[in-house]
DNA sequence: GAAAATACATAAGATTCCGATGTATTGTAC
DNA sequence: GTACAATACATCGGAATCTTATGTATTTTC
């Protein structure tokens, strides 16, 4: 199945924090890769998506860069910042509410772990 | 807990089509008042939403509409057409498989029914 | 040495929703 | 009896977010 792009739209901005906080730092295209491969190919995030989100994040102050070169090719590091490491939990708590809503709205019925 | 909208984006067509799977037919003041009892205040839908949403699943042939008189005022009810019919469980059946994906790639609790 | 993958980025346009505004009727509380 | 809240429709400007396309450049693979 694949998602109409819709469905995945708001999501952006919480997936990043939730990698990020995870793994400490990570470049944008190791994020593309590292969410195609966790959903198997169900979401793929496109970089004209990714990288306006980045760059809103940090500017919000939630996320900090370093940038570091493999050969000639530039790589650029984003981790969280404190306030971004709050913002992280504050998103996931969100968007675990919201899908209980959804369920319960919808009538879902979703696996246990 | 106040869903930040962009959530909420993106599921606004779905809802509708399953209210509608489960109702017979609805108006779309009621559909408001619905969602917003269903997930106690959590989702209010506005009507600058509401209102294009439905004309636009009307002009995709998904929903048909009887306008009825209650008093002087009146009242637009809406019903799923068969296209509209198979359209809502496509649609649940996918929204279901994205929870499902946001679940393993944000690993979140999500508690059983 | 050609093609694919890696790695960044921007920009025009589409879509979708928010917030405000508008109109009108009906019910309720004082 | 009248002001206010609720009911019920609708549109519109603007904001936000993503898609698709495009651009540049390096590195790996076949």
């Amino acid at each position: 199945m694949i998602y109409s792009t819709e469905l995945i739209k708001g999501t952006l901005k919480t997936i990043v924090l939730k990698l990020l906080a995870d793994n400490k730092r990570m470049y944008g295209y190791e994020i593309t890769q590292r969410v195609k491969e966790l959903t198997f190919d169900k979401i793929q995030i496109s970089e004209g998506a990714l990288y306006p989100t980045l760059h809103a994040l940090e500017s919000e102050g939630l996320l900090v860069t370093e940038v570091e070169y493999i050969g000639k090719r530039v790589r650029k590091y984003y981790s969280l910042s404190p306030s971004g490491k709050s913002k992280s939990k504050e998103k996931l708590s969100e968007l675990a509410d919201f899908i209980e809503t959804m369920k319960l709205l919808l009538d879902l019925k979703v696996k246990t772990a």
